[in-house]
DNA sequence: TAGATCCTTGGAGTGCGCTCCAGGCAAGCG
DNA sequence: CGCTTGCCTGGAGCGCACTCCAAGGATCTA
């Protein structure tokens, strides 16, 4: 059995502003410019994604430049998400060397993940601590503010 | 007038794991190794805030040597939540610039922490959104998971 | 066919946030 | 007294994640 791993990110009910993935549907040839565009990363970071073993590959036309597919963006799309919780990028390639590696991995890739989840978790918790600290600061800066007024009037 | 801003952090009703802020109360004079200690910063590092910009004056010893106060460490601990957020340095540098200002920067602090506020809530969405995402993968891993199970039975 | 634009490569460079080093001073201890 | 430990300084070095460069080939528009 093979189960083929694809984030179908039309799926995605991914919370937040929607800077989500305009790609022109019915395509799936990119050159490096327009995954850049679609991606925000630049064309030079896409090429040092694939040296450093992060991407799998990728096509190239018959002169050899890059053809990127859905499935690419899609992985790309993943990256992202992963990037954004602060994992360092060589974890990234662990991940992407699993999934290279087969259906063997499933379960170290499950381990990696949950892994990954719990640390997102305790970055949203720290942040929330980090946010409670701010509103005891803006609120101080704001009385502060109220006073220094009525000290004018 | 003058109001004087101290975190206090006995106050603080910070969620989270409870590594705060264990110091040895009636002392108002650390070494800088007591310092790294509490704060989990290394003496490299405090010496490195100081020559930024990022630090009030420490007071020194009669020998020269640095002697932090429990303000110092109030401060530290506000540096270490900004720090959590992501907040470049150079930016917490203008804030610690603002405070040695002196009053009339209230103004400008206020706005400078609710932008920091708006940054915060904005990356606990993102971190929101890729939890969201590791729950489809891991939801898809679990099933793979048993999928290849049944197969073995 | 000319010129502009886009793509290719290996390797060098950049900015950030530390991290460490060398060389030296000062205090405590047997 | 010598030894250890802790601290001081300016400046160099490091790891990460890009970011860019030079030189050349491919593709598109007029």
């Amino acid at each position: 059995m093979t189960v083929t791993e694809t984030t179908d990110t039309r799926t995605d009910t991914c919370a937040g502003p929607p800077q989500g993935d305009r790609r022109p549907d019915g395509k799936d040839k990119y050159t490096i410019s327009e995954v850049a565009a679609l991606t925000g990363l630049t064309a030079h970071t896409l090429r040092w994604y694939e040296r450093i073993g992060l991407m799998p590959h990728i096509d190239r036309s018959h002169t050899g430049q890059r053809r990127y597919t859905n499935r690419d963006l899609d992985w790309l799309a993943l990256v992202g998400k992963l990037r954004l919780t602060g994992m360092p990028v060589a974890d990234m390639v662990r991940y992407a060397e699993l999934v290279r590696a087969g259906d063997h991995t499933y379960a170290e890739r499950f381990e990696l993940l949950k892994a990954t989840r719990e640390d997102v978790l305790s970055r949203i918790a720290e942040l929330q601590g980090t946010l409670a600290v701010l509103d005891r600061k803006i609120s101080f800066y704001a009385d502060a503010g109220r006073a220094l007024a009525s000290e004018r009037a």
